[in-house]
DNA sequence: CATATTAGTGGAAATTTTTTGCATTTCTTC
DNA sequence: GAAGAAATGCAAAAAATTTCCACTAATATG
């Protein structure tokens, strides 16, 4: 039911004239009945205080996300922090902590407040995106994650590239034996970097893929694969690990086992943390540009609500980047 | 000036009764006339859409942040994620990428809009703060950065005692001579660390600082600190880093150079960062919790609003924990 | 100490905004 | 092409908000 002057008026006890005025006033007066009367109107959820409504042309996306750990969230926001910076609209970081048990549900809810939402919520299914597409409507919405068959645009980084920049490097380099470490299953990310490495590898008769590992993008399974690795007793092999925490890991259980690295192999990873420069050797990594990510889904929700346009399956996809570092060349 | 259905009607071509039903239809019904109503009252602002108003209940506390690089945003990000989903309220995380240039005004304004407000904004200064005061009243609003002489509450970690732990530590270890990498002077928390970290050392006759660096957090500043620390060829010593990426360039400095850790000196740093475990050795480090500086800060800020109270100035400090690791000691 | 001034308040009238009843138009289906 | 359903606009009714005015209490003034 809709919050009225009424309302306010009977929870502080005053008059709704009283009410009015004060929520009216242009400058606020910090008198103890203006105290109660905001404080009541914000606890009863009033609409009209803000006096200043919103800039006609200032759009607000909504970036919703859980929060996990580790630097790659850091990455995200700070991206479309940087980017809501250079762009018209406004980004505002919302998390699903209280609504878990229906994320879709509060999602539409959202798409009544904001002018638009980015999502980044790798654990929705098809079925979800559906009721959400069913539920906001033709609405300025865009996914950070890929989608197989949806209605949703979506915007992601060329991952299928990546792994295949990967593999064309190490063949650059003269290496014709490769390993690999993979990610979860469920992360498609991690299997359209798997593709890419291996489709290469599979164009070329010269190259040969002699070692995978199934890791889950942790430290640790970095380090168990380096376990495994070590009893093969392979040499002169190049190994992609999906991501640059299982690379860390492997490279650790590498040195405490008295491996140098680039010499007794190659490794190059995936996301380029800003821990790719603090260890020895330096990882090789494929970097993302968040910032890039932020500004052109910025301006896909803007470019949506300017035309009235809705969201109906375009998939975009930007380009990643090869850094090379120590962990695949010798110095000097 | 506030936006009614008769703006809406102007600006779809259709009557206020028209659109007055799209909005109140208990199910959007997604046809082509609705569409263009939510679309325009969302654009415009119309406030009464959302239907459900908020919850009596559950206050929405907004975390407002710049957003930098690095593992600190995912760490503050997580710690309030999972707090809210401990905790009644809801959070949302506000950046203040569209209004740098007066900061102070938007968070006034968005006091209007949320139950309470969590800052962590180190870059401001008393005269911000003040001005900041003034501008909301009494209103629940705290401060995750300690401030002097300042009317806010504030609460945060107990650097001092952090700085004092590792002093201890290292004095339980057998060491006698101590080394200090400094951070940027602005810091008022790094600066907390330093006189923790030194005032164990004045406390104790057998304790000495034989050298100090002047750093400014960044992992470059630590490979200069050990560029420095090289020429004077002291042994023996235990080096407290202000911050753990500090720590990091300080021990690729020496790793690079031969030296051997912890044989040569140990090093401790403060943040606890998730590659302290996999840097090689492993980093000791003063761990901050942020799950519970978030329970505490939504707890603080639950309790003024329920009370009415007003912010006065309380500060309230949480305690850090020292973890040991292989940079302080030998394995096995 | 009486009196003017000022700010804050509630009641009620005036105004604005929203909802609803009803007739008309438009679209769909058979 | 007719019947029925859905959507729309007009205007009246209802609801919400603002404004006017009188009253009160606190403070300042002579």
């Amino acid at each position: 039911m809709r919050v009225t002057l009424k309302h306010i008026a009977d929870d502080t006890g005053l008059s709704i004239a009283t009410v009015s005025r004060a929520l009216n006033r242009s400058k606020r007066k910090h008198t103890p009945s203006e105290e109660i009367i905001y404080a009541s109107a914000q606890k009863l959820g009033y609409p009209f205080i803000g006096g200043d409504t919103v800039d006609e042309d200032q759009l607000t996306v909504a970036l919703v996300t859980e929060v996990h750990e580790g630097e790659f969230y850091s990455s995200l926001f700070h991206g479309f922090y940087r980017a809501s910076k250079k762009t018209a609209s406004d980004v505002l970081f919302v998390n699903l902590a209280k609504h878990s048990d229906d994320p879709i549900e509060h999602i539409i809810n959202l798409s009544k407040k904001y002018s638009g939402i980015c999502l980044f919520l790798p654990n929705l299914d098809k079925i979800d995106y559906s009721r959400l597409k069913e539920g906001v409507g033709q609405y300025p919405i865009l996914s950070l994650t890929p989608i197989k068959n949806s209605k949703i645009d979506t915007i992601s980084f060329d991952s299928y590239s990546g792994g295949y920049m990967i593999a064309e490097y190490f063949e650059e380099l003269g290496y014709t034996k490769f390993g690999f470490i993979s990610g979860p299953p469920a992360a498609v990310d991690a299997v359209f970097r798997k593709n890419g490495f291996l489709d290469h590898i599979q164009e070329s008769n010269e190259l040969e893929l002699v070692w995978s590992f199934a890791g889950d993008f942790s430290l640790s399974s970095g380090k168990a694969a380096f376990n495994d690795f070590k009893n093969t007793g392979l040499k002169d092999i190049a190994i992609f690990g999906c991501n640059d925490h299982t690379c860390f890991g492997f490279m650790k259980g590498a040195i405490e086992n008295g491996f140098k690295i680039p010499d007794d192999f190659i490794i190059a990873g995936y996301d380029n943390l800003s821990f790719c420069k603090t260890f020895t050797p330096e990882l090789t990594s494929i970097a993302t540009d968040f910032y890039k990510l932020g500004k052109k889904a910025i301006r896909i929700i803007e470019n949506m609500v300017a035309e009235g346009s809705d969201s109906l399956g375009h998939k975009t996809m930007l380009p990643v980047e090869i850094k090379t570092r120590s962990s695949t060349y010798m110095d000097g």
